[in-house]
DNA sequence: CGCGTTTGACCGGCGC
DNA sequence: GCGCCGGTCAAACGCG
């Protein structure tokens, strides 16, 4: 499946980032105990190498392509430029890396196993949900809560259970995307557009980007203050930012940024700093939000669901 | 009053 | 066909 091994390498891909999920990053007040994403972020690709990438990400799949344009874009074995090659052995390493790290794809979905605050509220994962259900599943004496993103436009849900053998671990599946995040990258389908886009994007300092997101986003609350460098970093297509009245496309940010960015250490050793950082965040998922919901839309994907099993020892 | 949660009913898939 | 099970819906409820 195409766009299965386009999110896997997205996901190797966030992992070769060295940035903190925006869950896991702590308050401004606090962030001494762990690394500022900000500050000690050292990316293990550069600039250009991000730049190659995303264009090749992005452009192949918002520009109508054939499969086979996807497949040109996404092979490991098909790049033609010494950056792609040494990425995508990168990518090769880093899913290596994940899998000897226990995570799993089963069944297309992404699964994170957490411990849980001593207060029972899940990790923040920086999104807004709106519970819709609950159900005792057979065999466990936990109920299962199902969980959707409060964006209209958004098809992203999650699952949120506890663990049988340890109460503490909290089972999180995630189904689908925040979609509504890569909608620009999805909707570009006119000619100049798909000019635009295909240009390398223009790099704006990580202090312009959070004062653009900020204005994009003014009503979010206090997770915003550690906005996700990764969509910091991602480009934002010119075309998008002029139409982005007519056509609203915030972003919010795409599944693949926060489980990812969760098991950001493919070794497995996601403790310590980054366990800190959670810490702080351990407020009820639905205390968070990027960005205000807009308009429905009738855009809508058929989730993508990864199954990324992680057990970490975390302490929240 | 608005928003989010709770909870029971309903639905569809699957196995027997 | 029937029952089980997981997922979803929607009305009722609670809270700020």
């Amino acid at each position: 499946m195409i766009m299965e091994e386009w999110f896997e390498d997205e996901l190797v891909r966030e992992l070769l980032d060295d940035e903190t999920p925006l869950f896991m990053q702590l308050p401004a007040e606090d962030n001494t105990s762990t690394y500022s994403s900000s500050e000690a972020k050292s990316s293990t690709c550069s600039n250009d190498d991000q730049s190659v990438i995303v264009n090749r990400l992005t452009s192949a799949v918002y520009s109508g392509p054939t499969i086979d344009d996807i497949e040109n874009a996404l092979s490991v074995t098909t790049t033609t430029t010494t950056h792609e090659e040494q990425f995508s052995q990168e990518l090769s390493q880093a899913r290596i890396s994940l899998l000897e790290g226990g995570i799993s794809k089963v069944e297309n979905k992404y699964t994170l196993k957490i411990k849980s605050c001593s207060n029972g509220s899940m990790a923040d994962d920086g999104y807004k949900w709106r519970k819709y259900g609950q159900k005792f599943i057979k065999n466990s004496p936990n109920p299962r809560s199902y969980y959707k993103c409060t964006n209209p436009r958004c098809s992203a849900k999650k699952q949120v259970s506890r663990s049988c053998e340890d109460p503490d671990t909290l089972i999180i599946t995630y189904e689908g995307l925040h979609l509504h995040f890569a909608y620009p990258y999805f909707l570009l389908n006119q000619p100049q557009q798909q000019q635009v886009q295909q240009k390398p994007p223009l790099k704006k300092h990580k202090k312009d980007l959070l004062e653009e997101f900020h204005e994009q986003a003014p009503s979010s609350n206090c997770n915003v203050d550690s906005i996700s460098t990764t969509e910091l970093t991602l480009p934002k297509p010119a075309a998008v930012e002029e139409e982005e009245e007519e056509a609203p496309c915030r972003p919010q940010g795409l599944l693949e940024d926060m489980v990812p960015l969760m098991i950001r250490n493919p070794s497995g050793n996601i403790n310590n700093n980054d366990v800190s950082s959670t810490n702080n965040t351990c407020s009820s998922s639905s205390s968070s939000y990027r960005s205000p919901p807009t308009s429905p839309s009738s855009l809508s994907w058929s989730p993508n669901y990864y199954t990324y099993s992680y057990n970490t020892p975390y302490m929240f």
